[in-house]
DNA sequence: GTTCTAGAAC
DNA sequence: GTTCTAGAAC
């Protein structure tokens, strides 16, 4: 969030906004003016807080020249060694030695001092965040949950420990494809520690059921863990605020979950649940690609707060041990209700057969521009789960034709079968420079002798990219005619999406073979510009003058890129992958993809990759995202 | 997907 | 004056 408000500042000039989610803003006129507020909020403690509101706002004038000196600073080559306060990650020299620990080093980003960024990371424990290990486990649909009732109600840590293990234990045993993570933000969380402890004297399956330091709204982004559900420790209102994790969730989540919420129920009672589903354009959703908030209530030992049992744990233990099973059996729920539909239903149904929001089928496109939209052919729409593709591929035969005559002021129902049809994966919504891996997919003896084809089988294609964004990168095409794109892939293309994948591993390797410096990345881009679906096989140097700008550069190191792994397992859990094709992500700021230091040009992000030798973020570094001379010997022996 | 180019940023 | 980006055309 932070990262794209300074985006915006340095393109429009303009200021960041309280409305925006910060709670504090302060403006700062010089180097003097920067470092103080950098030595206030090192020095506060984990129980200080700060006034929130706007502070050192002198005028409104532009905001550019600050961030363009920072920039300056960072490019020159003296390096200030003197305190170490302004020495930026992109200032430092290949051979010169990094202070920080490449775990520490991961989260470094080029707008902050690394003293300071030390000081922040040991205050949120962020440092010890990345080096969590998560079990794998492909199968399993996954739910994050906060301990109910320990913070404001005040609940017995010893006693909920007891009860989250025993439900939680319970669960585990009852359903082997699902498991719970209990999160908690700080390293140092007792109740954490406690059901630990707990959990492993009761031997229970720690790939099931397992403990998580970090952000609730930020598992997948900052800590690496999808996924498909996370639970709220809810008011009874089912209303944002509060603090902690309602306040969070809410936040995170924006103003659909509000909607959402409202459209399941009221009002919640001690010991119950209620599962909503996220609208398809809740942040949460596409960032972190949760798709179900669980609100959850449990006891209240609190004798400030409403419904306190006044210290009576016979009845709050009971209520606690209801909340919790509640809770897990909503989200046992939401997969079962799926699986079972799945089974039943045709394939044509399939996709759809999920829960779908209430606010899903009423998303909105921007008014006027869909007539605008429609006939420069531009595609796709912004927010589209792979689900809502379908639906709209669906619809849209029916009325296909003369698409040009929606008006732009013709009523919402007209105008809503205006963008569906323009949804609608069809020839003639990708632009004629849009078929070329169509043909040669459709006729590859065509290009037998263009040098570029490496491989053909009835399968698929493999093919040089005709404007590499790296040393190496190859695109494996599938054969099939009518799939374009990961929103059109189900479950049936499981075995054709695991070809497709090994046979990218494998010419990985015989790249990794002739070069050992070179490490891949496998995977599909969100929204291709390029019809028929093709497998991203990239080496990581991304040294080539065809990566040009900042489209090229973020629909490769963006979750707009999804790793061809994760792609898989998407598709076997739940039948469709969790596309991310929010356009901004293609519009972000350029960052380094693997110390995430922030540069201002292509240029400049270009010479900096060219020497970055921190380690990638830890999200690569779980199973085999990240394909090197390693993974291929270790393969070997 | 790329190329071209106006105009902003430097 | 040169570098760089972003939007339109294809």
């Amino acid at each position: 969030m932070a990262a794209m408000v300074v985006n915006r500042m340095l393109k429009k000039l303009e200021t960041p906004l309280l409305t925006e989610g910060f709670s504090r803003i302060m403006f700062c006129k010089d180097d003097d003016d920067i470092k103080q507020a950098v030595d206030m909020y090192c020095a506060l403690g984990p129980s200080h807080s700060l006034a929130s509101g706007v502070f050192g706002q002198k005028s409104k004038g532009p905001v550019q020249s600050g961030i363009t000196k920072f920039f300056k600073k960072a490019d020159t080559s003296s390096v200030e060694k003197s305190s170490g306060t302004k020495l930026t990650s992109s200032e430092r020299k290949p051979g010169q030695k990094n202070p920080l620990s490449k775990q520490e080093n991961l989260e470094a980003g080029g707008t902050c001092s690394m003293e300071v960024e030390k000081k922040l990371n040991n205050m949120n424990g962020n440092e010890e965040r990345s080096k969590q290990i998560v079990p794998a486990d492909i199968n399993s649909s996954t739910l994050a949950f906060p301990s109910i009732s320990t913070a404001d109600f005040q609940f017995d840590l010893e006693r909920a420990s007891d009860i989250i293990v025993d439900a939680a234990t319970e669960f585990v045993q009852k359903h082997d494809n699902m498991r719970l993570v209990l999160v908690d933000l700080s390293q140092k969380s007792r109740i954490l520690s406690l059901v630990k402890d707990k959990a492993a004297k009761k031997s229970i399956d720690s790939s099931r059921f397992f403990t998580f330091v970090g952000d609730i709204t930020q598992l997948h982004s900052k800590g690496g863990l999808q996924c498909n559900a996370i639970a709220n420790a809810a008011n009874w209102r089912l209303k944002p605020g509060g603090g902690g994790v309602n306040a969070a969730i809410f936040n995170a989540a924006g103003e659909g979950l509000q909607h959402a919420t409202k459209e399941c129920a009221d009002t919640l009672r001690p010991g119950s649940s209620v599962t909503v589903p996220l609208p398809s354009t809740s942040p949460l959703r596409q960032r972190e690609g949760v798709t179900h908030v669980i609100h959850v209530l449990g006891p209240n030992m609190n004798p400030m707060r409403p419904d306190c049992l006044k210290n009576d744990y016979t009845q709050g233990c009971k209520i606690l041990h209801d909340a919790y099973n509640s809770l897990f059996e909503n989200f046992a729920s939401i997969f079962q209700s799926y699986t079972g539909k799945q089974n039943d239903e045709t394939s044509s149904k399939k996709s759809a057969s999920r829960v779908i929001s209430p606010t899903d089928s009423k998303m909105k496109r921007e008014d006027s521009h869909d007539s605008e939209r429609t006939k420069k052919c531009k595609l796709p729409p912004p927010i589209l789960t792979s689900r809502q593709h379908q639906e709209r591929k669906g619809t849209s035969t029916l009325n296909y034709h003369d698409n040009t005559m929606v008006p732009s002021d013709a009523p919402s129902q007209a105008r809503e079968e205006g963008s569906k049809r323009n949804g609608a994966v069809t020839n003639k919504s990708w632009g004629s420079w849009a078929q070329a891996l169509y043909e040669v997919a459709m006729h590859p003896e065509k290009y037998k002798n263009s040098n570029s084809i490496l491989e053909v089988s009835d399968e698929l294609v493999v093919l040089k990219d005709l404007y590499p964004k790296a040393k190496k990168h190859v695109l494996v095409i599938s054969r099939t005619d009518g799939l374009d794109s990961l929103a059109d892939v189900n479950k049936e293309h499981l075995s054709l999406l695991r070809s497709m994948h090994s046979v990218g591993v494998k010419w990985a390797q015989k790249f990794v073979e002739e070069d050992a410096s070179l490490i891949f990345r496998l995977g599909y881009h969100s929204v291709p510009s390029m019809r028929q679906l093709h497998l991203h096989v990239i080496s990581q140097d991304f040294n080539s003058p065809g990566l040009k700008n900042k489209k090229h550069w973020n629909s490769f190191t963006s979750v707009f890129f999804l790793d061809s792994l994760d792609v898989m397992e998407e598709i076997d859990q739940h039948g469709s992958a969790a596309i991310s094709s929010d356009e901004k992500l293609l519009a972000m700021e350029l960052r380094c993809h693997r110390c995430r230091s922030a540069h201002p040009n292509i240029p400049k992000l270009k010479s900096h990759i060219s020497s970055c030798k921190s380690s990638f973020p830890a999200h690569l570094l779980k199973k085999d995202k990240l394909l090197s001379a390693s993974t291929f010997s270790m393969d070997c022996t």
